[in-house]
DNA sequence: TCCAGTTGTTCGCGATTCCCGAACTAACAA
DNA sequence: TTGTTAGTTCGGGAATCGCGAACAACTGGA
């Protein structure tokens, strides 16, 4: 495996933000691990929203989060368990993440 | 040329507007739609950024923003007039539209 | 009515990207 | 070693994208 790509804070677009969580299998992994308490591993999202995902998509969908800024991985023994950056995030689009995720729970209720 | 489709405001949804404002081109083409005083026409886009946008690319991407929900079209004589959707976009998305502005703002800045 | 000029759309195709099964690598345990 | 689990990479068919060329819609003269 190679090492993990992380764009550095003044390196993440707004496009690709917007890219990264146009996809519903992604926005809804980023609204989960926000949600979430503690770094959580790929394997948890082997089915979203009653849907399964195949490994090979899945590890896809993780390497877009991953390298447009949306979450930091870190392998932690045989898992890869996944962070979002929101400080990070925040900062450098304030209100952005915050105004996307309330959106989605609007939508979906 | 076709009827121009427009979603009701009950059937935008999220990731298609997250989708459509990923492209630079289009997010550009949408905030200065939302910053003109008047219905412009596809035509004032044929440079964006400085780069020239060929003919037809242009004419898809205002399909995509108008088929997402992002732009009103009608047309009036040999243009084609487009308006943002702003009103029904922050009273589906409240805030959305206005993070995603203030974040190109201040990424351009 | 016919024609010229302008604006935007559709067609078609090469290039890129996406999805996912199969094979592979990494880490740990027995 | 062997086995198990977690993720990644590879490869190829499918879908999408970008754009030049041809076309359609409308206007204003002549």
């Amino acid at each position: 495996m190679r090492i993990l790509l992380h764009p550095h804070k003044d390196e993440m677009t707004l496009e690709a933000v917007l890219y990264a969580l146009s996809d519903p299998t992604r926005l809804s992994i980023f609204a989960a691990l926000t949600e979430a308490a503690a770094p959580t591993a790929c394997a948890a999202f082997l089915e979203v929203g009653g849907a399964p995902v195949p490994k090979s998509t899945l590890s896809q969908h993780f390497r877009i989060l991953r390298e447009h800024g949306l979450v930091r991985s870190e392998r932690q023994g045989v898992e890869m368990l996944s962070v979002p950056r929101r400080e990070e995030l925040d900062a450098r689009f304030p209100g952005l993440i915050d105004a996307i995720l309330a959106a989605r729970r609007s939508a979906k209720a």
